[in-house]
RNA sequence: GGCGGCAUGGCCAAGUGGUAAGGCAGAGGAUUGCAAAUCCUUUACCCCCAGUUCGAAUCUGGGUGCCGCCUCCA
C-alpha cells in the first residue's frame, strides 16, 4: 500500500507521489521567534517529524527545510520592551527551540534559513514580481495585487468577489488607504522612524511575512517542493499568500501538496499566545512531564483534528508510556545505541519475522500509510509491549529464569520490531526520573534515607503500625515509597 | 455573514457499507504484612430525525451542538 495524505489544495486524501522518484523536497513553516514555544508547536512539529520520519523509514531521500521568522513586529516590540536588539532576541529564542526541538526527539531539518539571511533572494522576488505587474508600490511598501492573480483564493477557498471587506478598523487605515484591494497584502514595508531597516530598491524597510517563505522555498527546494507543511491557522492569509506570491513569480505550482495539523486546545479554544492560555514546551518537561510523554499524547490523536489539552489527558498519556517505555527499555537492553536509534531502512527484514510479527509490521504501516493514523499505529505498539512489559515486570520480581534477559528469539525479534516502529514515531526508550532529578523541595535525601531504614528496620521486626506511619508521613510531604522484591525501598517524590 | 472541520463507552481516541482498535480510569482475580507497582480478565450498538441498502457508526437529506480561519498565530 502507498501513502497517502490529506491535501489541503483538494480537501482529499491523495496517493502521494514525490515529483523525483525516491525523493521528497519538504518545506514546514518555522515560528516567528519572538518567544518560547508552547504546546501548539510542539504538536505541530512533532507531527511533522513523524511524517518526515514515516517517509525515511518508506526508503524515501528527504529533504526538510524549516525557516525561523526573524524579523517581525512582535520581536520589535519585545526588543523595545526588554531594552534589547531584533538580533538578540532572536538569538535567544532559537537557541531555546533547537533546544526544545531536541528534548523531543525532533530531527533537526536539513536547512532552518532565517529571514534575515535570505534579503537578496526576497528583495529579487519582489522585484520580479513587480516586474511582472503582479505587485505596485506605494509610499515606500510594496503591495501584491491579489486581483491580477488567477486563482488566489484557491486554497483556503476564498472568493475575492463574495468576500465581506470587513477589514476595516481592523487594520491600521493608513495602509489601508495605499492598498487596491483589502487582501493586497506587503512584500516590503518602509521603515517607519526609528526603526531597524534594510536597504532595498524600496527604500529602507523589512519584508513582509509571507514574502520570506516564498523566497525561502525557492532557493532552498526550487520552484516546486513536493509537500509544504504548517498549522491550520496557517492556511489564510499566510499560505494562500505565498502559493500566490510564489506561483505569480515561477508560473509553476509551489506545493503539490499541502498538508495541516490541527490546533491545540485548552477548554475547547486554541492555545495561543494572544489567548494567554498556553504552556511553553520547558514549562510542561520541567514540570515532571517526560518528553515521550508529549510526544504519546500528540501521536494519540490524529494530525489533523483538534487535539484538547487537559491535565488528565496528559496523565493518562503519562500512565500508557510508563508501559510502553518499560517494553522499549527491555528491548534495547543496555545498548546504548539503541536508545540512540534512528529511522533508516527497515531494520528488520520483514520475510524473515515470525507471522504474527509480520503482520503487526503491516498493521502499522498500514495505518501510517492511512494519512499517518498514528492513533492505530499506537495501538500496535502497545500489542506488541504487552509481553515484553510483562516480562520487564517478572525480571524486575527476580523471578524469571536466569538473571540475564535473554529474551529468546521469539521475544527478541519482538522488542527488536518495537523499537524500530517506535523509532518511526520518535518514540524512544527513557530513563525513569531518578530521586536526584527531584531534589529541589521536601525532605532532603539523606534524611528520607534515614527514615527508610527505620521503617526497614520496623518492618524486620513486624512493626507494620510504625511502618506504615513512616509511610504515611513521608507521602504527605510528598514522598511516596515503593517496596520492591527483596526488601529494596524506592522512592520518589510526588 | 463567508470558507472549512468535528460529534464513537466515565475520559482520550481509531474505525468511512458487513454486526465497534488502542490508551486512561473502573471492576474482578493473582501478588503483597497492608499499600503501591506489576501481570491476567472484563466493560459501547456510535448526537437527533428521515431516507438509500439484504445490511450503516460508516452513504444521502434535514436538524442540534462545538471548534478553527476570515487580524499576528503551529
Amino acid at each position: 500500500m502507498s501513502l497517502r495524505l490529506t491535501n489541503s489544495l483538494s480537501r482529499r486524501l491523495e496517493v502521494f507521489q514525490p515529483l523525483a522518484p525516491g525523493q521528497v523536497s519538504i518545506y514546514c513553516c518555522g515560528v516567528t521567534v519572538y518567544d518560547l514555544c508552547h504546546l501548539g508547536h510542539a504538536r505541530s512539529y512533532i507531527n511533522w517529524d513523524v511524517l518526515r520520519r514515516h517517509l525515511i523509514w518508506s526508503g524515501y531521500r528527504v529533504r526538510f527545510v524549516q525557516n525561523y521568522t526573524d524579523i517581525d513586529d512582535k520581536i520589535l516590540r519585545r526588543a523595545a520592551e526588554e531594552g534589547s536588539s531584533m538580533a538578540a532576541v532572536s538569538e535567544r529564542n532559537i537557541e531555546a527551540f533547537v533546544a526544545d526541538m531536541a528534548r523531543l526527539n525532533i530531527l533537526p531539518a536539513d536547512r532552518m534559513p532565517r529571514a534575515t539571511g535570505s534579503l537578496a533572494a526576497i528583495c529579487a522576488l519582489i522585484g520580479e514580481l513587480e516586474a511582472k505587474g503582479a505587485a505596485y508600490s506605494a509610499d515606500g511598501d510594496v503591495y501584491f495585487a491579489v486581483m491580477r492573480h488567477a486563482g488566489y483564493g484557491k486554497l483556503s477557498g476564498r472568493d475575492l468577489g463574495e468576500q465581506q471587506q470587513n477589514a476595516a478598523g481592523r487594520v491600521a487605515s493608513e495602509e489601508e488607504a495605499r492598498k487596491q484591494h483589502p487582501f493586497d497584502f506587503a512584500l516590503w514595508k518602509g521603515a517607519k522612524p526609528g526603526e531597524p531597516s534594510f536597504d532595498s530598491p524600496w527604500g529602507p524597510g523589512r519584508p513582509g511575512w509571507h514574502i520570506e517563505c516564498s523566497a525561502m522555498v525557492r532557493a532552498e527546494l526550487g520552484d516546486t517542493i513536493d509537500i509544504h507543511l504548517g498549522g491550520a491557522d496557517l492556511i489564510f492569509p499566510h499560505h494562500e499568500n505565498e502559493i500566490a506570491q510564489s506561483e505569480a513569480a515561477t508560473g509553476q505550482e509551489l506545493a503539490r501538496f499541502w498538508l495541516h495539523n490541527g490546533m491545540v486546545n485548552v477548554g475547547g479554544e486554541k492555545m495561543s499566545k494572544s489567548l494567554g492560555n498556553f504552556t511553553t514546551i520547558r514549562a510542561l518537561l520541567d514540570s515532571g512531564v517526560s518528553a515521550m510523554t508529549l510526544r504519546l499524547f500528540v501521536l494519540q490523536a490524529h494530525y489533523r483534528k483538534p487535539l484538547d489539552f487537559t491535565t488528565e489527558a496528559l496523565e493518562a498519556a503519562a500512565t500508557g508510556w510508563k508501559g510502553l517505555n518499560a517494553a522499549l527499555t527491555l528491548a534495547a537492553g543496555s545498548d546504548g545505541e539503541r536508545a540512540a536509534i534512528t529511522p533508516a531502512q527497515p531494520a528488520s527484514d520483514p520475510a524473515a519475522l515470525a507471522p504474527e510479527l509480520a503482520a503487526a509490521r503491516e498493521r502499522f504501516a498500514t495505518a501510517m500509510d492511512d494519512d499517518l493514523n498514528t492513533s492505530a499505529a499506537l495501538a500496535v505498539l502497545f500489542e506488541l509491549a504487552r509481553p515484553l512489559r510483562a516480562l520487564a515486570n517478572r525480571l524486575e520480581r527476580g523471578d524469571a529464569a536466569g538473571g540475564d534477559p535473554a529474551l529468546g528469539p521469539a521475544l527478541h525479534q519482538r522488542g527488536e520490531l518495537l523499537l524500530e516502529l517506535a523509532a518511526v514515531l520518535g518514540l524512544r526508550p527513557e530513563a525513569v526520573s531518578t530521586p536526584a532529578a527531584f531534589a529541589a523541595g521536601g525532605p532532603d535525601q539523606a534524611a528520607i534515607e534515614a527514615l527508610i531504614e527505620q521503617r526497614r528496620a520496623a518492618k524486620a521486626c513486624r512493626d507494620f503500625a510504625s511502618a506504615d506511619r513512616i509511610r504515611a508521613d513521608l507521602l504527605q510531604q510528598g514522598i511516596e515509597l515503593i517496596d520492591r522484591p527483596g526488601g529494596h525501598t524506592e522512592w520518589l517524590r510526588r
